[in-house]
DNA sequence: AAAGTTTGAGACATGGATGTCTCATTCGGA
DNA sequence: TCCGAATGAGACATCCATGTCTCAAACTTT
């Protein structure tokens, strides 16, 4: 029984990273509450679709700063961003398959500022001599991205251990991304 | 002007791979033909759909085979699928995102024997010491097609170059599934 | 216990995409 | 040139999710 608006969002999500047509019925239900007040707390579908997205933005705004990844050498601040984006994986899940939310010039500025940011991360590795320069930093921010949305899908189905998420990520994607010594 | 049925199912592809809930309108209009003929060559929406996931899995299927990937060691054998599936990028960026289609049997059944035979060729790569083996296969099994499905998101929208499509992703998977020496 | 608030269930209207139809036009083959 | 087939444009009807409303029940607060 979810009756703030996070919890809702939270239970929205599980449902709509995997499809993402599901029906407010749906949602309503998987929050635990009724559509009336799915209705009261989120004026429409869009609204609720939008919160979604914000949500998943702050989260992973919130886990690049708590790995603070501007800070230490980049290899360890990677680490350090596994740890933190994994518990929100399904979020991130979200925010790679509803590009339809592009439209919104909020989600898209604050979307903008966080890839940025781990844009920046990989280009400082690159600098530093602890990522291969090989691979663009662009293509490195959108693999590690793509990963982590992978962890979610992989957790929500049922398919990865939520235990072996951040290392199943760290250890594959570094492996790929980190210069051989 | 697209008529035959795979051309319009690729059209098809490179709106719905952005936006699943495009208009049938809009589909067709990307296909260069009208609704009306679009209903002709497809009863309707979800038998659309269903034939793009059907056309998906084909050609992932397609792409195992003529990547023999069941043949040779596994490293080669992986890089020859890569090269064989990044054409087809788009459409497996199709599949990783509508998983609304895993209510189909048909569509589950071929979706489980392509998975299958690329959970093998890993499976054979960490028998034969070329594939780390502390990453499970099921789970490189599942990232190398994330990896796949943001090739081609990362392409239709501009961000990645075709030309350095294959080169990126075999360099990071391989980069991270690779037993070191 | 009583008043006020919140919630759930359901009914209802609405809008918009979908599905079906017709008909004029165009294309292709004989 | 002519005929048949295919296509496009548009006009409908239909369906269904959405949005809005009401009212009774449950819960909270005093």
């Amino acid at each position: 029984m979810a009756t703030d608006r996070d919890s809702v969002l939270e239970a929205a999500v599980g449902v709509l990273s995997r499809r993402p047509t599901a029906h407010l019925d749906e949602i309503a239900r998987a929050a635990g509450i009724s559509r009336a007040t799915l209705h009261r707390l989120f004026p429409g579908r869009d609204a609720l679709i939008r919160e979604v997205g914000m949500l998943g933005l702050r989260r992973f705004g919130t886990a690049l700063d708590t790995a603070a990844v501007e800070e230490g050498d980049a290899h360890t601040a990677l680490r350090r961003l596994v740890d933190a984006t994994v518990p929100d994986a399904a979020l991130c899940a979200f925010l790679a398959g509803e590009n339809q939310l592009y439209d919104d010039d909020e989600i898209n500025d604050l979307w903008e500022q966080q890839i940025v940011r781990l844009h920046a991360l990989f280009l400082r590795g690159q600098q530093e001599g602890v990522f291969r320069v090989e691979l663009s930093a662009a293509w490195l921010s959108e693999a590690f991205f793509d990963l982590v949305a992978g962890i979610g899908w992989a957790i929500q189905d049922g398919r990865l251990a939520p235990r072996d998420a951040a290392f199943s990520l760290a250890e594959l994607f570094l492996g790929g991304a980190l210069r051989r010594p």
